[in-house]
DNA sequence: TATTGTTATACTCTATAACTATA
DNA sequence: TATAGTTATAGAGTATAACAATA
């Protein structure tokens, strides 16, 4: 066991797939619960995400970007509406198509929202200096496909 | 938006939230799909994980290695039973406790199983040289607070 | 015939808490 | 009284597929 490619799996703490299962527990359970603080969840969380970067998104468009299925967007999105958060226009072009738009209420959350995010990483990334960090987030970057 | 702190959450690229549970999310359905193929799932890989490393733990070890809920363990070990990948046997000094052993056929599946995860790490590191992987997975190490 | 979005249904996962038996 | 493990039950999340309306 000593190829490049075994060592990227044993032992354990050395085991990408490991420590990013590990790390993203703790970040969504952090962040849930950070959230919970100011009445969101991290149900909600992607679809506001996305929203707050940009508006007038189709639900196609929304489910695209938050990498989750058509009927879970449809879901997430009652309950935003119900919670009055967000608001589902008719689409300029398309009969058949939805715009999505933030209220004002949901539009005010942004702020405390990122906070609560900002709070959860730096928490995570707080034994990294922050060059480490920014090495860090470069490689995932990299990694998943996503740089520019 | 420009503090070190906002940096790590937009935009969305730069998410380490995002690229965690984007990078956790790719992983672990490439995983389940590579293990359905030797007759295994992600439901029951980190056990049989903890297990290949270290047999004869007890039940509450195993949940603590796995990080999951002791009746989480419980319906793990039932399933792999059932499989006959694994055995529960009578603790030497204690007669609530149990110690778990993989059988022959548990033992078996180690090599293959192992393969499916490191095609899984060496397709998600694809993108990164050699010198990359490593340093993303000491980052990453670093931050979780494994490290020796 | 394909696309946008909704809904019904079932299935898997997880959480809570009660339970047995041991220590 | 605390610990090791099991089980019942309910809830959340997810998947499949059928559906209406529109293109």
């Amino acid at each position: 066991m000593t190829s490049y490619a075994e060592e990227l799996i044993l032992p354990r703490h050395n085991s990408l797939g490991w420590l990013i299962a590990v790390s993203g527990k703790q970040l969504a359970e952090d962040l849930d619960q950070r959230l919970k603080n100011i009445g969101l969840s991290i149900g909600v969380w992607p679809t506001l995400y996305a929203l707050w970067e940009q508006e007038g998104l189709t639900q196609t468009e929304l489910a695209e970007r938050c990498m989750t299925a058509h009927y879970t967007t449809t879901r997430t999105l009652d309950t935003l509406e119900k919670m009055g958060l967000v608001e589902r226009h008719p689409h300029p072009t398309s009969r058949r198509a939805l715009q999505i738009y933030l209220t004002d209420q949901g539009k005010d959350l942004r702020h405390s929202a990122l906070q609560q995010a900002i709070a959860c990483n730096s928490d995570y990334l707080a034994r990294l200096s922050h060059a480490e960090a920014r090495t860090l987030i470069q490689l995932l970057n990299k990694a998943v496909g996503t740089e520019i």
